[in-house]
DNA sequence: ATACTGACTTGCGGGCACCACT
DNA sequence: AGTGGTGCCCGCAAGTCAGTAT
């Protein structure tokens, strides 16, 4: 609506600009050249020595292009594309969609692109697009939407968008298409390629392959590259089973930028999904295309040059890959699909966003704002006060709810939580209500109606739980999506937080308030110069401010109402390429510190005994960062609650154990409990000794010490370096140990318990934990119940097998009952089988413990380089499904086709 | 040099859909 | 069909760290 009329007159801008149609092409190219540099410099460091040839280039290279790269180390493995194919998630469909447009048409709308730039160029560039959106579309629509592009691009951008999804829900055929267009080159391949690789075993692909790439673990001596913790850890005498050891931090963006200029080739594919959502696209970048024709400071031929995949082979062997991926993530919804395929373009288009600092994210961005709660209804119910009911208003009601909500909580039992409540709400009673004291309301009669009304909506049959759903969706939809670069991608959360008591973690000193309902003249929009101004959902009000900052990514902001100094952002969702570059840049931050890590280790071991008490704490700091995962440990204010980091560590939170232990006993992020006795060299234990003197418990242990001290010190050390990669780091490279020498043949089962474990490893070096759920125990008792059970069974069995040898017949049952007579053999066999099912469950029941207070999600999530697990899943033929779901498959698009031979 | 601001990543818990089992 | 268990997704809090202002 709004947006249209703003869109049109863009529009007259943009028919000049035409240029878009091509649009996919541009971003990245461009971008990748200045900001890569940066990061390139950092990365050929380690990126070059370390892979040597294939391994980590390659999978740059890839994930930039998107196809090229990548093809070039798999050629040997065809194999690995397959694996996803292989993978039941694999849909027939994929290889439909794919065929037709992509290679071809890709290419051409390479070229046009360029032409973006200049006023001048507008004109060619809408020649060019002519010819792009024939490509595109002409597959499906027809020559004549041309002209009808251009119209789509005026409307809105939530019909824009509309469009798109049906497509991809709906016509089945079309839509589908369209998706897959943008995977396209990658897919169409492999249509052809991919019968004959897939066919054969992926064990003898990647052999082939193997010589080559993995050189750079080669050169490191494998203590090097471990993480401290591992090798400690054996020493450490580990107090408590849960937390423990080791460490590593992840650091951010700036790595990867020479490979992103790479990329061009992944905007065709963007071209080829777009025939549908293009359209809309199209027409909202067209009004931007203007920005982007400045921003397009490089060359055409370079992005040219990158873009096209050279070897044919090669290419199509990454292609396969590429399909092999997306196919399995067209199982997924429709909507997944159209997640992935963006984030497939992402990789290759991506420009790069960057690394940070000022640099450009994104040329054109197009997209509807936010979404907020529905208004509160009042229900009526009234609470009680000295036992007598009393009316409220509507916003008194709203928060009184909230609280009511909260009765079987812990947070019922936090007399913090309370005042804090009562200092809200009691200003919203005025001075002179009735209420004045919280203790007397009884609020039991507003949770009962919640209870109800949570047991109604339980009740609901599943067509109208089904249907609620669907309109949810149908009011979500427009809000969901964001045109970054002409590349539709998932908007992460465009839903406004909710009113609510606010639920700090831990003893928060402002757990209870009221965090107040957001409007719009609370949110900041952040959207491309000329894409239409979402218009504002809540008639008659309006946005706080629109701004055009492409060197950010959020899409729009608001400032906490609990802290006003914080902000709220709504970010692209995880599966966006502009996250996904990010992410790869993380990781490859980190595999540049298995360059350094052993002269930094060097460095600080030196420093134990450092004279200047500074260079100590640093040193100190940076072994138990190194060793022991901790985070870096950034000061907090008074108003929130008391953690600590590494640098924050007090006195009191670690102790001295002669001769040469540590025991840490702290409340870290999110108020977990972090305890772990270690084992340190004698000078840190020393060292440790001396910080300790003088200063009372609650003193700071690191008292010369602030995280932008030590990570100044890092950067000296390498480019980028701070405390949060040698997080990323260790996790990374304990997973990539781990995998490597316990895998061993057998089943996918097995191998996937392989991999769990290594996971778990990771897991309880980062201390990520997690609660013990309710059901825990009673799950534990059923298990011993049954094994007991069991065990019952098999004693019976063993003496009727001894009467039976003997010739005598079985003992009755417990029901009296005769049994029948068994042979010996048969009995031996419910033996044995009886037997297995014990062992099976008992060591269910010892994972289950063992597992109870980790979490294993969170260092898939954020610490473990999927293309390590990717790699392995390929040279063991594990259907990376077994290890990904479906939002991981999303997130990482850009790790998929990486070379089989790849080595952390 | 320090404090503050801003942007982005990391992390846990809750609720829900789904799945296997009875 | 009902039910418990499990994994997934989402919400949003809580970190990290760079840049800017004081």
């Amino acid at each position: 609506m709004a947006v249209e009329a703003p869109a049109k007159h863009v529009f007259d801008f943009d028919d000049d600009d035409d240029d878009d149609g091509p649009v996919v092409f541009k971003r990245n190219n461009t971008l990748s050249s200045k900001q890569n540099q940066l990061n390139s410099e950092i990365k050929k460091a380690s990126s070059q020595r370390s892979d040597g040839h294939s391994g980590s280039r390659a999978s740059y290279v890839q994930a930039s292009n998107g196809q090229s790269s990548s093809s070039q180390k798999n050629k040997a493995f065809p194999s690995s594309k397959s694996l996803p194919v292989r993978s039941p998630i694999l849909s027939p469909k994929a290889s439909t969609s794919s065929a037709r447009t992509s290679p071809v048409k890709s290419p051409v709308a390479n070229f046009k692109t360029p032409a973006s730039l200049n006023d001048h160029s507008k004109q060619a560039l809408k020649q060019n697009k002519c010819n792009v959106v024939n490509e595109g579309k002409s597959p499906i629509k027809g020559a004549t939407e041309a002209n009808s592009d251009d119209d789509d691009d005026l409307r809105p951008l939530s019909a824009q968008l509309k469009g798109i999804s049906n497509q991809g829900t709906k016509g089945a055929s079309t839509s589908s298409t369209a998706q897959s267009h943008r995977l396209v080159s990658k897919t169409e391949i492999k249509g052809s390629t991919k019968d004959p690789d897939d066919e054969a075993p992926l064990s003898v692909r990647f052999n082939m392959k193997s010589s080559a790439g993995t050189s750079s673990s080669k050169l490191y001596d494998s203590d090097e590259k471990k993480p401290l913790a591992s090798n400690s850890e054996q020493k450490c005498s580990t107090v408590k089973g849960k937390q423990e050891k080791s460490s590593m931090l992840s650091g951010k963006r700036p790595l990867d930028k020479g490979n992103s200029s790479d990329q061009s080739s992944a905007k065709k594919p963007k071209i080829s999904d777009t025939p549908t959502a293009m359209k809309s696209k199209q027409l909202t970048v067209k009004a931007e295309k203007a920005d982007e024709d400045y921003d397009d400071d490089i060359p055409i031929s370079q992005r040219i040059k990158k873009s096209p995949p050279t070897n044919s082979k090669t290419s199509s062997m990454k292609q396969k890959a590429a399909k092999v991926v997306s196919s399995s993530l067209k199982k997924l919804n429709k909507k997944s699909k159209k997640e992935f395929k963006n984030s497939k373009y992402i990789k290759s288009t991506k420009v790069s966003p960057s690394s940070g600092d000022g640099q450009k994210k994104w040329s054109t961005l197009v997209h509807n704002g936010v979404i907020f709660p529905p208004p509160y209804k009042s229900h009526g119910i009234k609470l009680l006060y000295d036992g007598r009911p009393i009316d409220l208003t509507p916003e008194q009601e709203e928060v009184a709810t909230m609280f009511a909500v909260m009765k079987d909580t812990d947070y019922m039992n936090k007399p913090q939580f309370k005042k804090n409540f009562w200092e809200d709400w009691s200003k919203l009673l005025g001075k002179n209500h009735t209420i004045k004291d919280l203790d007397k309301c009884d609020f039991t009669p507003i949770y009962e109606w919640h209870l109800q009304e949570k047991e109604k909506k339980k009740q609901m049959s599943s067509e109208e739980k089904k249907a609620l759903k669907e309109e949810k969706l149908k009011q979500e939809e427009k809000y969901m999506w964001a045109i970054v670069d002409r590349v539709k991608e998932k908007v992460g959360n465009f839903r406004v937080e909710p009113p609510g008591l606010f639920r700090g973690r831990g003893e928060h000193p402002k757990m209870g308030k009221l965090k107040r309902r957001i409007r719009p003249s609370d949110i900041t929009i952040n959207i491309g110069k000329n894409a239409p101004i979402p218009e504002c959902p809540i008639p008659g009000e309006s946005w706080k401010d629109i701004k055009h900052d492409n060197t950010v990514t959020w899409l729009a902001f608001w400032n906490d109402p609990i802290n006003p100094k914080e902000f709220k952002y709504v970010f692209l969702a995880a599966s966006s390429s502009l996250k996904g570059q990010s992410d790869k840049e993380k990781y490859e931050k980190a595999r540049m510190l298995k360059e350094y890590i052993k002269n930094i280790r060097a460095a600080y071991t030196k420093d134990f005994t450092s004279k200047d008490v500074t260079k100590r704490q640093i040193a100190v700091a940076t072994y138990l960062i190194d060793k022991l995962a901790l985070r870096a440990g950034n000061e907090k204010d008074d108003d929130e609650a008391d953690t600590v980091g590494c640098c924050t560590l007090k006195v009191g939170n670690v102790e001295c154990i002669p001769p040469n232990k540590l025991k840490f006993d702290f409340l870290g992020k999110d108020s977990i409990q972090y305890v772990n006795t270690v084992e340190v060299e004698l000078p840190v234990y020393n060292a440790i000794g001396q910080f300790h003197t003088g200063k009372s418990k609650s003193d700071d242990l690191f008292d010369k010490l602030d995280t932008s001290k030590l990570n100044a010190h890092l950067k000296e050390l390498m480019p980028g370096l701070t405390a949060k990669v040698f997080r990323t780091y260790n996790a990374s490279i304990t997973l990539d140990e781990m995998l490597n020498k316990e895998t061993k043949d057998g089943d996918v089962a097995e191998k996937v318990v392989i991999y769990q474990r290594a996971n778990k490893e990771v897991a309880i070096i980062c201390n990520h934990q997690r609660s013990i759920s309710k059901s825990h125990s009673a799950q534990m008792s059923r298990l011993t119940e049954k094994i007991t059970e069991l065990k019952g069974v098999l004693k019976e069995l063993k003496i009727d097998l001894d009467r039976a040898k003997k010739g005598k017949p079985p003992l009755k049952d417990a029901d009296g009952k005769q049994k029948r007579n068994l042979t010996p053999e048969v009995l031996e066999k419910k033996i044995a089988q009886t037997n297995a099912k014990i062992e099976k469950m008992e060591r269910d029941m010892q994972t289950k413990e063992d597992l109870k207070t980790v979490a294993l999600g969170t260092s898939k999530i954020n610490y473990l380089d999927p293309r390590i697990t990717v790699a392995w899943c390929k040279r063991h033929e594990v259907p990376i499904e077994k290890i990904f779901n479906k939002s991981l498959l999303a997130k990482f698009a850009w790790a998929m086709d990486v070379d089989p031979d790849f080595r952390f």
